[in-house]
DNA sequence: AACTATTTATAAGA
DNA sequence: TTCTTATAAATAGTT
């Protein structure tokens, strides 16, 4: 499908690899992507790159198809089960240090705002739109990949816009 | 790619999309096997017919990079925990501000209520100590925000559970 | 990042 | 379903 016909073996020269694994990704992508549109069918594709980074495309999700696969799947033996709870805590402890840090700044930022309202002695009413608002604006920097930008050229965990959301000094 | 041109969109006879899911699992099965020889990388795609059958393909198995997967999807890369220690500094500043406040403020409260007893007056439906009261009340009341899933990205299947937000309105 | 000569995938037909 | 084949689409090498 080019200029000429290649071997199906591995390219040796990095440079070469790595474009070449740039154009085959995006196109293997856009294949799922349209299996799963035409047939109406999940889909879900994990990649590594050549330097190792993790690319995934996905519909709905990649964890939605796989949590059905792994139902579907045979079941495992004990080793396999072991192994598996082994990562699950792996991953709880992750998580739980993850979500320490976030109520941190989400109850720190609410409190923040609170202190200037009372401060201001506003009256003041809070819906839990507000909330969810207010809240929002503290992380909105960070974006969620969707299934279709996973057709980009970034890697699954570097399309995360970072937050270095400025807090706000109190007056 | 074939005799006509086709639009991307859900094929309506049962026939024909079983016919096209065939032929296109095929071809993405065989691009994924050549992204993975000529670029010496790790692969894994699950699908499932319009029949809801699995098919799936993996280099070396699906199993093994799923593994791989979910340790990265855990794993906070280095950007997320740089940011998260920036993010860290930052509210050790704030809560350094915030007790300096509450301490100026805790002062001014003792004031007011000075000032409320030496006026007889009745007490006040929202006196300052009253709202700091309610405020942290609210707070409390917050577990969890759905902006704390953004840093982990997504769920890890098995371990997702969703935690409803139970937040009281200030009265 | 674009371009384009070719190869490859595939939609419709048999 | 499998094979055929005209045509659309992907992409290897180039700029």
């Amino acid at each position: 499908m080019g200029r000429r016909k290649i071997e199906i073996a591995e390219v040796k020269d990095p440079n070469t690899k790595q474009v070449t694994f740039s154009k085959r990704r995006k196109g293997l992508f856009k294949k799922a992507n349209e299996l799963s549109i035409l047939c109406g069918v999940e889909v879900a594709i994990v990649v590594f790159s050549p330097g190792n980074r993790p690319y995934s495309f996905g519909h709905p999700s990649v964890d939605a198809v796989a949590a059905t696969y792994l139902q579907e799947e045979a079941k495992p033996n004990a080793e396999e089960v072991g192994d598996l709870e082994l990562l699950t805590q792996q991953l709880s402890i992750v998580e739980d240090q993850i979500l320490e840090q976030q109520q941190k700044a989400a109850s720190l930022g609410e409190r923040l705002k609170e202190h200037e309202l009372n401060q201001l002695s506003q009256p003041h009413e809070h819906s839990f739109s507000d909330l969810q608002d207010n809240t929002q604006d503290y992380f909105d920097a960070m974006e969620v990949s969707d299934s279709l930008m996973l057709l980009s050229q970034k890697p699954v965990f570097g399309t995360a816009k970072r937050v270095t959301r400025k807090i706000r000094k109190i007056p």
